[in-house]
Parts: structure tokens; sequence; C-alpha cells
DNA sequence: CTTTCAATTGAACATACGTTCAGTTAGCGT
DNA sequence: ACGCTAACTGAACGTATGTTCAATTGAAAG
């Protein structure tokens, strides 16, 4: 059911899909959905929770290297990696923010920063070291997640460029992005 | 008309807005509505058109210097100043291209081509004359665009920084992620 | 004052929505 | 064979949807 409601979010978007839609996707009837959901709109939070929880959890999972320009590299390619391989869960938890209850919306919104927060340390870590300069670190972070995860509005599994190939080229402009 | 749509269809979506909500915002019943448009998908395709439109066209009145860096620097800073003005526009643009009919897609995609085109050159001309250097031209004008777009997720006028604060710190990021 | 006409209303159309729930089903342990 | 339980159905709830259109309005033109 949570996989069906998520190729049907990505594709239609949440306020566009019915339980009735999702129902017949799952090949039952709309009011069984309810037994594994509240309601509609916890399925979308639940969603988008679950993802965010996975990308923090994937990233704890990789070994951290000592100096911040490995550091950084690490963070690039998982970025890439990560979110290629989940175009819909990244769609939806950008895309439909605004269909989130406040509170729901504050924890989605916590769990991001968390994120935003890992890249932003490891470039004050790299202008402490000298090895970055960037004008303000926070923007720099968000700069480069914004320039990363613009992969997936293009990059397709056996298009032009391979996903190796694609992570050396975002790789070498983030290098210069920050480089000191 | 066009501006309460504008609003409403950027605050909650195309598909959770009624026309009902659009015509309340005018201060009309909903069937006045449809001496303006033929119906709600022509009235997203015209918002969205609009937008592309005057976006291209806004560049087209900026004088073009002639050395690749200065195009880059200004194509930089025009991007930042219009999408910082228009949060609403862009948001649709982006956000609800999936609920235009694939004839009206195809014209607005290909609109987008034609801007990013013209970043695509710039770059292409700077490796030509020696002073940039992207392994590939194309996808390094997706990822700079990606990233000049990333403002409108957390800009505010009236923020810790201003919008020529801003324009410096992206500007600083671009000129060094393409230099050679 | 009368005519004209474009703009707007308000009701109606068929259809769809999220959600609830009494009733049916089917597979399990005993 | 029986009872239990969890899952599912199918219908119903009130409300909302995009769109149409005959009827009304109101102001400008004669």
């Amino acid at each position: 059911m949570r996989a069906a409601a998520l190729t049907l979010f990505a594709r239609h978007g949440f306020a566009a899909v019915s339980m009735r839609q999702i129902a017949k996707e799952v090949g039952v009837q709309a009011g069984a959905l309810y037994n594994y959901t509240p309601d509609k709109q916890t399925l979308l939070f639940d969603l988008m929770q679950a993802h965010m929880v996975e990308l923090l959890a994937a990233r704890e999972d990789l070994p951290e290297a000592d100096n911040a320009m490995a550091r950084l590299e690490a963070f690039t390619r998982f970025h890439i990696r990560f979110h290629s391989q989940r175009p819909d869960e990244v769609f939806i938890a950008y895309m439909e923010l605004r269909n989130l209850t406040p509170e729901n919306f504050e924890v989605i919104e916590g769990l991001r920063r968390q994120y935003e927060n890992q890249l932003e340390t490891i470039l004050r870590d790299g202008m402490r070291d000298g090895v970055f300069d960037v004008s303000d670190p926070k923007i720099a972070a968000m700069a480069v997640i914004a320039m990363l995860t613009g992969v997936n509005t293009w990059f397709q599994e056996g298009g032009r460029l391979s996903l190796a190939e694609v992570e050396q080229v975002y790789w070498d402009m983030v290098r210069k992005s920050v480089a000191a």
C-alpha cells in the first residue's frame, strides 16, 4: 500500500490522488486502507518521515573520514547515489510539504535541517582547516544540496552518463565551488 | 483573477484549489471565471507560459557582455534577482508541470530548454576561450541553475542577508565551480 | 427614456471525494 | 467441526468538484 501510494503521489500529486485510486492499485476496496492508516494525511506524513529517517540512517552507516575534503566528497557522492535511487520519495519529500499539517511539517523540516547541518559542519570544519573558503557556510550548504538534488530532475539510468560519471562531474563542481 | 489563481495555486497546489475558491478571492461566482478562461487547466498553462515568456523577454532586455565571464556573472545575478521577485510563479512553474496536458507540457519544457541553452552556450564559449573548465557543459548548466533556483526555497526579503549579499555569495560559488 | 449587450448570477449537472461501519469472508488454533 | 479474529467488502454519509446555461443585472448608446 505504501508503495502504491508513493508511486501515485509522485506521479499525480497528493491532492490529485484519491484513496480509491490507491485501493485499486493495491487490489482492494477503499475502506480496507483504513486498517493501515488513520487517514490520507498521515499516509503522506509516514512516507515522508520514513524517507528522511532512512536518509539519516544511511548517512550514519557510512564510515566518516577524518579530513573535511574527504568528508565533503563522501557527502556529495552519497547524496547523489541515495537520491537517484529513490526518485519518488525525493519528489514527494520536496513537493508535498505544503500538504502537511503544521505539526507534521515541523517534524519533517527538523529532519531536513539535521541533514543540512551535517553538510554545514563539514564546511565549517574545512574552513577552520583552511581547505575551504565560503563566505556563508549555511547558505553554501543549501546551495550545494540544491545543486545535487537537481540531478533527480534529469538523470535516468541508461542515459548518456552513468551514475559514476555524474558523481564525478558534480564532485568536481562542488569541490571547486567551496575550494580555498 | 490570474493573480488570485497564482497565489492560491502556489500556496495549496493546483489540484487542491477549486474554481470556487478562486472566484471567492476575486469576489465573484465560479461561473463568471469562464468568461476569462476556457477551463482550469488552461488557466494553469497560461500562468506558466506567461512566466516563462517573461523570463526570456527579461533576459533579452539585458545588454550582453562580450566575454564569457561577464556573461556568466550577468546570468547568475539576473537569475537570482528575477526568480526571487516572483516566488509564486517560480514555484508553480517547477511544481505543477505534471498537471499539464502532454501538449502543454511540451510548450513549457521547450521554453525552459531555451533558457537552459543560454547558460550552456555561455559555458561552452568560456571553455573555448579557456576561462572555464567543466567536463560537461549541459550538466554544468543544469547544476548551476538548480543551485541558483534553490535560493527561492529559503530567501525572504528582510532576512539575515540582503539580496545583493545573496547574489555575491552565489556568484562566488558559481564562478569557482566552473573556473578553469 | 428605451434599447442593447456584455458581464454576472445562481442553480443545476453528473461525478468524485474522504471516511465510516454493519456485515461478510477466510484462515487459524483447538 | 467449531469459534475466534483480523481483514475486507459494499454501501452509505455529507460535501465538494469542474463546467454549463437560462435568467438577471447594470451601464453605456441612441
